[in-house]
DNA sequence: CACCGGTGTCGAAACGATTCAAACAGAATG
DNA sequence: CATTCTGTTTGAATCGTTTCGACACCGGTG
C-alpha cells in the first residue's frame, strides 16, 4: 500500500508538501499540488486511518453499541443515526457485546452512542472520566461528558394502562423487563401509579426479561391461571411476541381471552394478527437527536438532556370488557 | 489518557519494558511485571488502538459491509459472524453505505465480509489487489485475497417454481430484484430453465428492487391485471411482504386469488398471515462460515469457495389450484 | 581468573501521518 | 545593493506502540 512517503519520492518532494496537497492547503502551488494529487491516484493512495487517528486524535467515526444485532427494532435507529452522522462528517459504525468493550476503551471512536446494557453505569462514567463523549440512551447518567436522551417511558406506561382500564379491563397482568432495565424500572413505576389512582384494579406483575422467551413463560404462566378474559401490558414488543407465539398453541385466543398491549411499536408488530396495540415513537428521531447530542459534545457546544415523546396505538389486540 | 510512557516513567522503568510487560512476554521479571500491570490498573491504562494497529499492522477488528441497517434479515447472520470472530480473537463492527467504504480503504480492519451492492465488482477486486482480505457474500469473484460464500440460489429458485407448478399453478408471476443483483440473475436463470422443462407454464417477470416498495409496485400490477387466480414467486420475502400489504387493501386474497411464495425466510414470513411460503437456508452458517473462510485468508491457510443449501418451506399462502 | 551463556533491561528505530518553525527563492522596496 | 516581504517548500518532532539489537549483570565453567 502507498504512502505518503511514495508519494513524495515520486514526485520529488517533501512527505510534508505531500500532506499539505491532499489536505488542500492552501500553501502549496497548484501546479505541484495538481502534480501530487495525480501521483497519488495513480499510486492508488488511501490515507492510513490509524496513522491518522493517531496523531490527530480524532478519527472521525462514531460507534454505536447495542445490545444484540436482532431485528426491528434497531433498524430506524440506526438509520436516524447515520443519517444525521454523515451530515455532521462522521462515519458509523455498530459493535454488540461485551467484547466489544474494548474498541470504546481504546478510543477507537471519538464518540459512542450507548444502549446496551452489558456496560454498567460505573464503566461509562469511568470512561467519561478517562476522556470519552458519550450519548447514552437506556440509563440517566450525569458527567460533562456524557448526555442522555431517553424515552417518556413514564408517559407510555400509563397511556398502555389508562388505555386497558378505560376499556373496562380490572385484571391486569404487567410482564416486566430484567431487574436491572431502567426502561423497565420506569415504566414499572408508572404503571403502580396509574393502578394506585383507580381503586378497583387488580395488578400482577410477571418477571420477565425483554426477551421473546420472557413472554412465552408470562404467556404460560397466564395460561395456567386462566380463569376468565384478562388484560396484559408487555413491557416490551418482544415479549409481547413471544406470548401469541405461546397463547397461539393452546385454545385461549389473543385479543378475546388475553387482551394484549406492548411497548416499542416493532415493525412485526403491526404484521402479526390480531394487530398489537403498543407504544409508539420515532426510532429515527431518538436515534439522530442523540446524535446531535454527541457531536454537540465532542465540538464543545453546550447541550440539554432531552427526551422523546411516545403515542398510543390502539389496536385489535385489546377489546373492550 | 494515560500512555506506556506514563507508565514507564513511574514505574522507573524504560518504555520497551513496559509494553513487554503488558504483552506478558517472559521476558521481564515476574516481579517487574507485576509492578508494572499493577501501575497500569492503578493508571487506567489502555492501549491505543490506532497506535497499536499503526504498528503492527493488525487491528484484530473485522467489518462487515451491509446495504443497511434494517430488518429480521441480518441479525442472524450478523450473530453467525460474531460467534465465529469472537472466537477467533477478532471483533465485528458492522459498517453500512457508500460512505462507509473509506473505512475498509483506509484499513482500519483486518478483513471485511461484504453483502453489499454498493460496491462495484472492480472496487472489490482492487481492494483485494491493494492487500485487503475479503469475503463475498452477493457476488463471485475471483483474486487470491477474495473468496465467496453463496447461495444455491438456483437450488432455491427451482425449488420454489416446482412447488408452485406441481400444485398446478400454470400462470406465474416472478418479481425479479434490482438489474445488478447477483442473486437476482441466479434466480432468474434457474425460473427460466424450470419454466422451460415444463411446456404449458406462462412465466411474466415483473422487475423489482428487492425492496417492500418493488413488492408494492408489482401487486398493483398484478391485482390490475387479476383474471383468476395466479401465483407468484417473489426472488426475497422483503418484495412479498410488500406485496401483502398492497394487496391487503383490495378485495383479493393472499393464499387464494394470489397464491405466492418468497426466498429467504426472513422473520416476519413466519408471522404474516396467510403465512408465506418461501425458501429457507441458515443465515447464521451464513456468517459463520464467510467468517471462518476470512480468518482463513487472513492467516494464509488455503480455501475453497463454500455453497449454503437452501430448503423449502411451505405454508398456507400456496394453496393447490 | 578469563570466558561464556543466559536473563533482564534499555535505547532507538519504525509504522504513516500532521504540523510547527525554519529556510529558501524571488520580487519588491528603499 | 542590501533589506524586507510574500509565498512555497522543507526538516524535524510528535502521536503511542512494538521490536530489534545492544548491553550489563550474574553464576557457572574450564
Amino acid at each position: 500500500m502507498a504512502s505518503i512517503k511514495d508519494i513524495a519520492k515520486k514526485a520529488g518532494v517533501s512527505i510534508s508538501t505531500v500532506s499539505y496537497a491532499l489536505n488542500g492547503s492552501s500553501k502549496v502551488t497548484d501546479e505541484t499540488c495538481a502534480r501530487i494529487l495525480a501521483i497519488a491516484k495513480e499510486l492508488n493512495y488511501v490515507p492510513n486511518a490509524a496513522a491518522r487517528s493517531l496523531k490527530k486524535k480524532e478519527s472521525k467515526i462514531i460507534g454505536a453499541f447495542l445490545p444484540d444485532f436482532s431485528g426491528g427494532f434497531y433498524g430506524d435507529l440506526l438509520q436516524g443515526m447515520k443519517g444525521t452522522l454523515i451530515q455532521k462528517g462522521y462515519d458509523l459504525v455498530v459493535c454488540s457485546g461485551p467484547q466489544s468493550h474494548r474498541l470504546l476503551a481504546e478510543k477507537l471512536f471519538d464518540g459512542a452512542l450507548i444502549l446496551d446494557h452489558t456496560f454498567s453505569d460505573e464503566q461509562l462514567l469511568n470512561f467519561a472520566e478517562l476522556g470519552h463523549r458519550l450519548v447514552v440512551l437506556d440509563r440517566e447518567l450525569n458527567h460533562p461528558n456524557i448526555n442522555h436522551v431517553l424515552l417518556d417511558n413514564k408517559a407510555g406506561a400509563s397511556l398502555a394502562m389508562e388505555y386497558l382500564i378505560d376499556l373496562g379491563h380490572r385484571k391486569i397482568y404487567v410482564v416486566t423487563g430484567p431487574e436491572g432495565s431502567y426502561d423497565s424500572k420506569q415504566r414499572i413505576a408508572a404503571v403502580r401509579q396509574t393502578v394506585e389512582r383507580s381503586s378497583d384494579v387488580e395488578c400482577i406483575e410477571i418477571p420477565g426479561d425483554f426477551n421473546r422467551s420472557g413472554g412465552e413463560r408470562a404467556g404460560k404462566q397466564i395460561a395456567a391461571e386462566f380463569a376468565g378474559p384478562v388484560a396484559v401490558f408487555c413491557l416490551n414488543d418482544e415479549m409481547a411476541i413471544g406470548m401469541y407465539d405461546y397463547i397461539s398453541e393452546t385454545d385461549l385466543e389473543m385479543g378475546k381471552d388475553i387482551h394484549i398491549i406492548g411497548f416499542d411499536n416493532i415493525e412485526l408488530s403491526e404484521y402479526i394478527r390480531p394487530r398489537l396495540a403498543t407504544i409508539d415513537y420515532s426510532k429515527k428521531k431518538w436515534g439522530s437527536l442523540a446524535s446531535e447530542q454527541l457531536i454537540k459534545i465532542i465540538e464543545g457546544k453546550p447541550v440539554e438532556n432531552e427526551r422523546i415523546y411516545v403515542t398510543l396505538v390502539k389496536a385489535e389486540s385489546v377489546k373492550p370488557v
